[in-house]
DNA sequence: GCAAATTACGTTAGTGCTTACATAATTGGT
DNA sequence: ACCAATTATGTAAGCACTAACGTAATTTGC
């Protein structure tokens, strides 16, 4: 499943998609125990049931729905022969809806399914399972009626547009965070190997100890990016253990670290950069290619990683031939 | 708010108003900050970029939509000149789909926007808040995607259509359902008046102590309905408080209640048994009707509650003369 | 007291998705 | 090697809902 990989960014979709097996559901419940109603219809009858007679207005306003909503689904009932249609009296412009005789005995009939519904659910997510969802679905409900995750969503597009993305340095309090972004990759696309787990354990002995360096990318405080230059002999340099947080990519934080690193080997008067990856990875691929780095025809002979499928080495010159002679092609 | 009352019993509608509240405020972001997409859109434009050319059926499979709905989507982001479409060379049923350069290079741009969709969710649920919605929807998730809400729900549906209703007598565990089952119809029809209030809240004072008792339906597991019988004066009785939870109704638990009310005046050795109710609730004065309660000419003298517009006596002898001259007549 | 604004509702057109069907390409069993 | 099943996709029809509009009734402001 792909979807809940996305997290907050997908919201939307995930919760379309429970709501419709939800629905789903219920109707293949109602379906086989012969009840003459539809999944949908239920807020409006249990509202109508409790309320008796009620606008069409009132019942569109209390199941969160346009008055339109309602007035559709009450032409299904009435044909259903649920629900009746009467004008109001005091006020014409009103519609007054209501069960009729056979609506209310269907409805009563009904009762063992809807228990049987509710306990259902508690049985498969668990007491406590459904506990959390409904807190949480609570909670959602309130936060989203008052517009403010909009608010909050435009307020924070400002402080990021605003916000500078910027490189900096290793620092120890930032430890953490290249093994955090590392991993994430690594578990999306492969596996922590033995060697990863050393190095981004513990960043100051393998890394930065040999001769190595270490940028992260920062943006409105958040650290999202990180990319490091290890030393492999003198003057030979791997550009390694990039990662940028799945949830920020596409912002410009792996070019602006490759640059960085980069810019760091050349400022160390490094004399060769290479790196290893895989080819799965093709945006990173991409990237690399775009900053100066050439694709190898052999893997690199011992490699410290089983995932290493791919062997680039930093010849800008050469990147930039290649790329004059498909223009003048 | 009315929905979430309903709780479990309307998850499918309260998930589906979230999802359309998350459509439209991505909707809206998008909007204000000019991105040419929609948020509909974006599980599927992700996807791709994310994993390059694909086919059609494995974007639906890994968005958890149909096959139908990511074509008549990709021919809108051909369209829009996001994607393009190409025969596989390899398959020629397949049709891959990939962005095209105008769709990286928007979806690039794109970045600062999820981003602060991000952290604007995370903002106004709180980190705790979102934590818990997305652990509750991944656990729902799963429960649902293997069927076993519908299995359950069936399942439940058995048991309860096959329980043997059964009533229990008054036991201190049972005492808040005492208070929950009169107060639903209460509050329904009418209000609760402080003699409700009291007894409801005291049972054991005001009902057994005085030499009454109390009576509780249940059915697999659920306290659904109860009864009381009250001493009014040695010998004396009056049934009241009866109540059957609205989604129970219609599953003969009145009746059973009645039964065994009735019974116990029997055991007791009383000679007198009456009720007070209302000519409202129709459903109710029939089923007293047909226990062998008889309609008074005149409300019982001094009586406790407002409400009381029916005086009934349990004459059985009386009531099957009167049936039988019916069927005479 | 009467026009303007508001409210309540139904209708229409459109959207996003589904199911059902049609079609073409591939695979598999014999 | 060939016909039947399967797979991959597109298309059509339908459903649930919304937005937008129209109409009728009611309220408001002067």
């Amino acid at each position: 499943m792909y979807l809940p990989s996305l997290a907050q960014l997908a919201l939307g979709s995930r919760l379309k998609s429970l709501s419709d097996h939800f629905y789903a559901a219920v109707d293949e419940v109602y379906r086989t125990c012969g009840a003459g109603v539809e999944s949908r219809w239920f807020p409006v009858l249990r509202f109508l049931w409790e309320n008796g007679e009620t606008t069409v207005s009132d019942v569109a306003q209390a199941i969160g729905q346009t008055h339109s909503a309602v007035s559709q689904l009450a032409d299904k009932l009435v044909d259903a022969g649920l629900v009746c249609r009467k004008k109001d009296a005091q006020d014409g412009r009103r519609s007054l809806l209501a069960l009729t005789e056979k609506g209310r005995t269907d409805l009563s009939a009904l009762g063992p399914i809807w228990v049987a519904v509710r306990r259902g659910i508690v049985k498969s997510l668990g007491e406590e399972g459904l506990e959390a969802l409904l807190n949480a679905l609570a909670a959602t409900e309130a936060a989203v009626q008052e517009r403010s995750v909009v608010d909050a969503m435009l307020a924070e597009h400002a402080i990021v547009t605003k916000a500078a993305l910027e490189v900096v340095p290793y620092e120890p309090a930032l430890k953490d965070h290249f093994y955090r972004l590392n991993a994430q990759w690594l578990q999306r696309h492969f596996r922590i190997e033995d060697v990863d787990r050393e190095m981004l354990g513990d960043p100051e002995r393998y890394v930065l100890a040999p001769g190595g360096a270490i940028f992260f990318a920062r943006l409105a405080g958040e650290v999202i990016g990180t990319c490091a230059l290890l030393q492999e002999a003198p003057r030979v340099y791997e550009l390694s253990k990039m990662g940028v947080d799945e949830t920020f990519r596409g912002m410009g934080a792996g070019r602006v670290l490759l640059a960085a690193a980069i810019a760091e080997f050349h400022r160390r008067g490094g004399k060769e950069l290479f790196l290893e990856s895989n080819s799965r990875l093709k945006t990173a691929l991409r990237m690399y290619e775009q900053a100066g780095f050439v694709l190898q025809p052999s893997v690199r002979a011992g490699s410290h990683y089983e995932r290493a499928d791919v062997y680039m080495i930093y010849q800008p010159e050469q990147r930039q031939r290649a790329q004059a002679a498909a223009v003048r092609s």
